[in-house]
DNA sequence: ATTAGGG
DNA sequence: CCCTAAT
């Protein structure tokens, strides 16, 4: 399988394929339209008009909403279009299903605007040369060439772009930092060869999805600079593509503009990421003041974040249009129901009925992964990177995978359970649905090491920690090495573990590089409200195996159980997914597992032994901290 | 950043 | 595992 990089794996919009469009009334108020003339005019030529004003104005796209008028024109092109024969009916124009109103969101709001700009622009240098029947033939010809060709990359190019919400400043802000302030994102996407087949635009496009190193990050906070921020210039505002168009409306020369939708990239490059830059800075420079546990923290559950920082536009007039709109073309699947309209501010104007009856319909745009560990030395090319970030991804597939089904957040354990009974029928949850890909623990690890019992990170980690870390006073250097010796014999960790192949990998780690899902596109689907609850991620379960336990009770026995930092930094050093507070959690478990009988008991068992010594290491230490309480605090006592 | 403890 | 209060 061969996967692409893209910002938004993590997504899985839901939906609801009946839910109406906007009612007028929430579309907010419009300034009044300008006067469209003419309905005498060539198609091309009434629908450069239009795009030509709707250029000019950038709220103009809610104001065809309520413009009779341009209703009316848009219905003249429609028809005068399709009895023209036109190559791109059922593209531009739509397949006849949709109303005025789909027509002219889609019109305005996707790469239709660029064809549109074109088309202003031909009509402009046409009309001050030699009239348009003059030019008529060729410069039809590409126009509708160019038409078809754009519209044909709109579903696709949008989705992948998913930019649908930021013409407003604040949108970009928000996109902005998602985008830089994760220290390394690397999304998957499966590199289905839809662009091939179209315009050179779209080509741009996927050109413009290279990866991109961003060492600021880093450099100006923690300091840690092996960690690299990956991100998609591809993940360019919308407000590039108008920015661009509209510059070019202005300049009336077709090539130009041509020229200029063939070099998003570049422009996007060229424009935009100065903007991106500094707000990054300003918002990562805030962040990073708190530590980098904090920052991690923070990194874990951005996307939740940012879903809240204007994405969604329920409460924005100015953005349910393109709420709406975004609906119409960035699901390729879902394209041809767009004539029911969907959007997120329905979402709560509907009835939530559930019905068995209904039928429940998603959509599922991407899968989450988790996370990858990946281990690249930091003067590697990118190209060994994106390679290595393969392998780890193939690693993990090829390792078995499950689907998880999220509904607010929260996993749906119960396979047995109908979507009624678990509320996936429900439409207002039905935002809130997400579908995750998980390492399969059942699945056999890969197969070289499947047959081998050599000693596998966790413990060759304790060696390593052992040997750096100079004995304490309280214990015997030998015995420290007898038992590392020990537990390198006792690798259950590595077979258990599906996700060995990848652990493999962090043994000495420098770089930690998490799959956030960054949510674009997906962004305008998700309801505000449950969104940071259902967008926070749960740190993905690993048991601890029998060799941590081991190495967990060593540790614990020689510095106590006050110490966690130095348990961690003992004998997990460089696992880097047990903290400190893991190590404390999994002691308190094993202690109440100790102390339960064996068939209370759950899990993988825990010999016998361990767990003795977990007891009587647990009331040694216990003691010595009574004796130190009661020496420090002598008067507290005969009370 | 760590520790301790409840959930 | 998560979340928090208290260090």
């Amino acid at each position: 399988m061969v996967f692409q990089k893209k910002l938004d794996v993590g997504f899985i919009g839901c939906q609801i394929p009946t839910m109406p469009r906007f009612p007028r009334s929430a579309r907010g108020k419009r300034s009044p339209p300008k006067k469209v003339e003419n309905n005498q005019m060539h198609p091309f030529d009434l629908l450069a008009t239009v795009a030509g004003e709707l250029l000019e104005k950038r709220e103009s796209t809610c104001s065809l909403y309520e413009t009779k008028e341009r209703t009316n024109h848009v219905n003249t092109i429609k028809q005068k279009h399709l009895d023209n024969g036109s190559p791109s009916k059922s593209d531009v124009f739509d397949q006849g299903s949709c109303d005025e109103g789909s027509f002219v969101a889609r019109f305005v709001s996707h790469e239709e605007r660029r064809a549109a700009s074109a088309l202003a622009l031909v009509k402009s240098d046409v009309s001050e040369k030699d009239g348009f029947a003059g030019k008529s033939a060729q410069s039809i010809g590409i126009l509708k060439c160019e038409l078809q060709k754009l519209k044909a990359t709109v579903s696709l190019k949008n989705d992948r772009i998913g930019i649908h919400n930021l013409e407003d400043p604040m949108n970009l802000d928000s996109k902005a930092i998602a985008l830089v302030s994760s220290d390394s994102s690397v999304e998957l996407t499966p590199s289905v060869d839809y662009h091939s087949a179209h315009s050179s635009s779209f080509q741009s496009v996927k050109d413009g999805a290279e990866l991109v190193v961003d060492k600021d990050d880093d450099e100006n906070s923690s300091g840690r600079t092996h960690n690299c921020a990956l991100y998609s210039k591809a993940f360019k505002p919308h407000c590039t593509v108008e920015r661009r168009v509209r510059k070019m409306t202005t300049s009336n020369y077709w090539k130009a503009d041509r020229e200029a939708m063939i070099n998003d990239g570049e422009i996007w490059n060229r424009e935009i990421k100065p903007v991106l830059h500094s707000r990054k800075l300003s918002y990562t420079r805030q962040r990073t003041q708190r530590s980098s546990f904090k920052r991690k923290k923070l990194l874990e559950r951005f996307s939740s974040s940012a879903s809240n920082e204007g994405f969604c536009s329920r409460d924005v007039p100015d953005s349910l249009v393109k709420c709406d709109t975004k609906f119409d073309s960035s699901d390729p699947h879902a394209h041809l129901n767009d004539a029911q309209g969907r959007s997120c501010s329905t979402t709560d104007q509907r009835l939530s009925y559930e019905s068995a009856d209904h039928p429940v319909k998603l959509s599922i745009k991407s899968f989450r992964v988790p996370e990858l560990f990946i281990e690249i030395p930091a003067n590697a090319t990118v190209g060994s990177l994106k390679r290595t970030v393969m392998e780890a991804v193939t690693a993990v597939l090829s390792g078995g995978l499950r689907v998880g089904v999220l509904l607010q957040g929260k996993k749906i354990r119960d396979d047995n359970k109908t979507l009624v009974q678990a509320g996936i029928s429900n439409t207002d949850k039905l935002d809130n649905l997400g579908f995750t890909l998980e390492p399969n623990p059942n699945r056999a690890p890969p197969p070289h090491n499947s047959n081998s019992r050599e000693p596998e990170s966790p413990n060759k980690i304790l060696s390593h920690a052992d040997q750096a870390t100079p004995d304490t006073i309280t214990q015997p250097p030998p015995n420290t090495t007898a038992n590392c010796t020990e537990s390198d014999h006792d690798s259950v960790h590595s077979h258990a573990n599906p996700s060995s192949s990848v652990d493999q990998m962090y043994d000495n780690s420098k770089a930690l590089v998490p799959i956030l899902a960054v949510k674009s596109d997906a962004l305008s689907v998700i309801p505000l409200r449950n969104s940071r609850r259902s967008e926070m991620v749960r740190r993905i379960r690993r048991p601890f195996s029998v060799s941590e336990v081991e190495a967990l009770v060593q540790a614990v026995e020689k510095l106590g159980t006050g110490r966690w930092r130095d348990v961690k930094l003992k004998a997990f050093d460089s696992v880097k997914h047990r903290t400190y507070v893991d190590l404390k959690d999994k002691w308190k478990t094993l202690v109440h597992t100790a102390r339960i009988s064996p068939q209370q008991r759950r899990g993988e068992p825990v010999p016998q032994n361990l767990l003795d010594r977990v007891l009587s290491a647990h009331a040694y230490w216990c003691q010595q901290q009574a004796k130190s309480t009661r020496l420090a605090e002598p008067y507290l006592l005969p009370a």
